[in-house]
DNA sequence: TTCATTTAGTTCACGTTATAGACTAAATAT
DNA sequence: ATATTTAGTCTATAACGTGAACTAAATGAA
């Protein structure tokens, strides 16, 4: 139910309007902002001190327009107070980052580890320091912690990883695990790169970004904001019907795209052990590589079409390995794009290569907890009331 | 960008608030609203002394609930004096329909025609001619018509429908062509039926209506709200992919849901000249219009597995001619669900057939004028500030 | 240099809205 | 009859945004 408005909530929605202009549209004097949000400038005045107090946004020096009048002093985000954990458990690497509520990175590492080989409890472990060292760090630079998530690759409900194709996991608590000092949240990977590349990719605001790994997931982004279905299990692209006669697949369906283009089918039909073997292999002009690839890319195309036309997408991203399969993948994907959705939509999907590569999913679960505190600053401003 | 609140801002949305919990709620007191929105009883009772003036909320009898204490006043929804219209044009009939704010008919009526023949302005005359009916009766009822939706089957945006397999047109802008004295938005038919099972059936809030017609068309409903997807296209059912080396479809594509589930392709298999003659054979038990259906079956239950994968589906409503074709249909269907969805996910979503039928686009497209006069009822009280 | 002009930002009296609690109203229980 | 309980109204008050007056700081013209 929509919920009923009262005379705090009116500030607290108001803080976040003045909050969300700075933050998308640059540096912003008292009075642009004022024009921009339809407050009025005394208004305005009042929340942005407000904020500048808690630490949240902090005065740039005055603005130099070389035009009439008194230059207006502009603000802009601070990343001076808040600061967020992003998690993530791949297959073979663990890694943290931390940014401020600017975007900036105030910490970042990155563990090489075969993780398949582990169980839930020696990785988290693992993660557990590594996530210990970027709170120490986080603390040494006077910031405080708003929260933490940690992306993981596999469906994800109410906190519980329920099956990890990459890790062999199945039904695991990872929070509970992991122990930490601030409260963890667990969502997907191809959810949390989505919005990674939402967030810091090159600004579209509705696309598709497909996860390829051992599974093969998606996140969907439309206007601006991640769609996750009724349940939050929205996405599963590796098992969209390719071919309904195809190779039996572990969902005990048919003919999935992950029969066709999940890693162990690119890698058997490879004919390479791994994926940089197939990389190499591909560069080396091998047949069984390249013709493997072109299957994939085809398979991916018709699972693709069927997703163009359930979600209206006008814009896909392919992420995790697909994106350094790219150049041999999007020649084959394009194609059968072009030619099924040629006729009664207008232009195919463009299509590209994630730009952030592997630091989607921590960009995009760090950049949640910041955009959680962008979205209600509210609980920040506590100590003036104190004071 | 989510915009600043202002006093008489707060005011509308406590407004909205109010109705909204009424109309979710049923008869309600005042001090049962207190309750549920948080709101304290004197507010409370000042929006619906408003509310009741402006004729969107009315008495009824004092609550008798036998228990100690005054028992208190309910409030309803009052049917006195909103009204919206809801317009459909289908293949083989028009109909229009009025609903004033609870949900009540106040009008309804069906032409039967086949407009396969026909040319938009032919139609649209023919439409303008039953809508004014409505609108003169809704005029003598003493109601006012808050707007007007249009259910055509095909894709559509920004007031112009794109392409009607059902009829044959194309780039139409049905709204000039009606030149009704109310605004007219146009909408998908399956978008709108959706919208009314939403409304007016079970009280589920997550299904998948699927509307088969020549097209084949999706509605989804997520957490009581239409997904439309960035550009409002999504939804195209008809085009998943079933069968990558399939025949040809109108589309460009090859092997899409519509080359086997598609009403033309339907009558083919099942030597049936019409859905009537169909439904004839099939009672008969003709072994012909058996297997095609069957066979129709099995191509929707591959494709709606996709869309179960994509979209996180638990609830399928099959509509338009599917629901007639439900006693054949649903047995393939539900076996290829279950086959292919077993594994990973728990249960297979539940498949039903519409319980609307016809009725649920008219139903849709007035119920969203109604439900915008919920969502914003403040321009409905302008009439209390001037007196 | 001086002063009008222009734009930025602050201050304060005021209006709108929700709040809290006293008060009235209308029922049941003793 | 009277206490008790719940519903709804009334009134003083507080929170917040508004608008106009005011101060601040720049440019430009005389």
């Amino acid at each position: 139910m929509t919920q009923a408005v009262r005379h705090d909530s009116m500030r607290a929605r108001n803080l976040e309007v003045v909050l969300g202009a700075v933050s998308r549209g640059g540096p912003l004097t008292r009075a642009a902002l004022a024009e921009l949000t339809g407050l009025t400038k005394s208004t305005v005045s009042k929340l942005v001190g407000d904020l500048v107090d808690a630490g949240l946004l902090a005065e740039t020096g005055p603005a130099r327009a070389g035009e009439r009048g008194r230059p207006g002093v502009e603000v802009v985000l601070s990343g001076a107070r808040v600061a967020s954990l992003g998690l993530e458990i791949n297959v073979d690497y663990l890694a943290v980052r931390v940014l401020d509520l600017t975007g900036g990175v105030r910490f970042a590492a990155r563990r090489e580890r075969d993780n398949r080989a582990s169980r839930p409890k020696k990785v988290l472990g693992e993660l557990h320091a590594l996530a210990s060292e970027a709170l120490t760090e986080t603390h040494r630079l006077g910031l405080e912690v708003a929260g933490a998530v940690l992306a993981v690759s596999g469906p994800v409900g109410d906190g519980v990883l329920f099956s990890a194709p990459n890790l062999g996991w199945q039904d695991v608590r990872p929070a509970d695990l992991l122990r930490l000092p601030v409260p963890v949240e667990l969502d997907n990977e191809a959810n949390l790169a989505a919005l990674g590349e939402l967030w810091f990719g090159d600004g579209e605001r509705d696309f598709l970004y497909v996860s390829g790994e051992v599974g093969i997931g998606a996140g969907l982004v439309v206007n601006g904001s991640l769609f996750s279905g009724a349940r939050g299990l929205a996405g599963e692209l590796g098992h969209v019907v390719v071919a309904p006669e195809g190779p039996a697949c572990r969902c005990g369906g048919r003919g999935c795209l992950e029969t066709f283009a999940g890693q162990e089918a690119l890698l058997a039909a490879g004919q390479a052990g791994s994926v940089p073997a197939l990389l190499a292999a591909l560069e080396h002009g091998d047949e069984p590589a390249l013709e493997a690839c072109a299957a994939a890319g085809r398979a991916l195309g018709v699972a693709l079409t069927s997703a163009v036309n359930l979600l209206d997408l006008d814009r896909i991203v392919l992420g995790g390995v697909f994106t350094q399969l790219y150049p041999w993948l999007s020649g084959p994907v394009s194609e059968v794009l072009s030619a099924r959705l040629g006729g009664l939509r207008g232009a195919p999907p463009v299509l590209s290569a994630s730009r952030l590569g592997g630091d989607a999913a921590t960009l995009g679960a760090a950049g949640r907890v910041v955009h959680r505190v962008l979205a209600d600053p509210a609980p920040f401003l506590a100590r003036v009331q104190e004071a």
